[in-house]
DNA sequence: CGCGGCTTTGATGTTCATCAAGTAAAGTGG
DNA sequence: CCACTTTACTTGATGAACATCAAAGCCGCG
């Protein structure tokens, strides 16, 4: 590893560095940019020029676009290790979504050029690149599929077993979004969101403090979840 | 282009010929297998080992998957030009979807591992097929959030608005779908897709005979499609 | 013919969004 | 720190959108 590059702990080094010599590695690690975002700060907005590839190094964030109603639409919820912004970037000029912060976040940004001329000329980089996008937009398709299918019930089991399961690793957990969000994501209204929640409650399968939530009894929910 | 290659007409060329030279064409060309599908033929099988790289040469195909109750759900169609397994083809080892033809159709099919081998060596190829799957990729995610934004009438009138723009360049065309599969498709019941024709048909904006559709009134499909 | 699949229409009940109103929580300025 | 404003959350009532159930017509095919 060359010793100017400080990226010591980055798990981007595990795509670039195993296939990059010295003198790329260098070209890359000094064209880097880290960003820090506060909660509810936006990363990149809709319909501007992709022009770095923004690595997620710590925090949570969400990808969402805007109808022309103005309503929010949740695309997925990313975490560190997931390639923000490798969805779409190798096909367009634009974003065609936006990315805000849903917990404090470091990004780390590299410049969007150096990429396209790495890729181009190193296929062992470009085909790990093409693994991890495969992999990050059949994620998103299929949960998209899941979501779709699934009465309004499953769709909150659902979505709170993919925060315990996926995103926070225990059956207790704040929860990163707010009824409103969750509601963009799953595609019902925030009141609906709350009843559904309630009614949980109610039948003892969660246990709600605020925004901090329980699950008590897993196997409901994800039955609940399977059969919506 | 090598002589012994009989592609001619194969669009793959334009991805595949254009980086690589006359040696692994032939690799790749030697390799191939074409295949014949008559209608409601299964092209993909869901679960199954991903062991070839298939392109769509002629006809037209479904992408779906079959959930534990047994019910449809299409992903997506696509006509020739679009490189049907490219999606997922990377990322895992099986399919996590079928493909069936809906028109009689040919696929040409390659080696995946001929694939694999010649992409990692050949950063320009792979990086053509990092872009190719990214435009696919962000059409069917798109797509989804688009169709799960809409009531019954909006989708309809979106799958139709669908097919006369993206795959039969004309207002007037022969569904290529059953009333269940377009049900299927945008995740409503067959009666609702049913009524949601008729209710057109009354209303002046679509001429119906059987499975052939005239979209009689353009303006207002699209803002039904819109405000959906 | 007659059978089975696809299509169509109607009647009914459930699910869900919308509207309305009120409570809790969280920021803001004095 | 407290009054004030705003924003998030919660519950209930109502009506619209939608799925489900039932029945009948249509059409291709053996």
């Amino acid at each position: 590893m060359d010793p100017g590059c400080t990226c010591e702990l980055c798990e981007l080094k595990e795509l670039f560095f195993l296939n990059l010599n010295a003198e790329n590695a260098n070209l890359i690690c000094s064209g880097k940019i880290e960003k820090t975002f506060s909660q509810g700060e936006v990363i990149l907005k809709e319909g501007t020029m992709i022009q770095e590839f923004t690595y997620l190094k710590s925090g949570l964030v969400k990808l969402f676009r805007r109808d022309p109603s103005g309503r929010e639409q949740i695309i997925t919820i990313a975490r560190p290790m997931d390639y923000v912004s490798l969805l779409s970037v190798f096909s367009g000029k634009l974003y065609n979504y936006s990315v805000s912060a849903l917990e404090d976040s470091v990004t780390c940004n590299l410049k969007m050029e150096d990429i396209r001329t790495l890729a181009n000329s190193n296929g062992k980089l470009a085909f790990n690149l093409l693994q991890k996008m495969s992999a990050i937009a059949d994620t998103i398709i299929l949960e998209s599929l899941e979501i779709r299918k699934k009465n309004l019930k499953g769709r909150v089991a659902y979505l709170l077993i993919y925060f315990s399961r996926t995103i926070f690793f225990s059956e207790e957990f704040d929860l990163p979004l707010s009824r409103k969000e969750m509601a963009d994501y799953v595609g019902m209204t925030t009141e609906n969101v709350i009843r559904t929640l309630s009614e949980f409650r109610k039948d003892g399968i969660l246990k709600i403090y605020g925004k901090t939530i329980q699950i008590a009894n897993m196997d409901m929910l994800q039955s609940i979840s399977d059969f919506g």
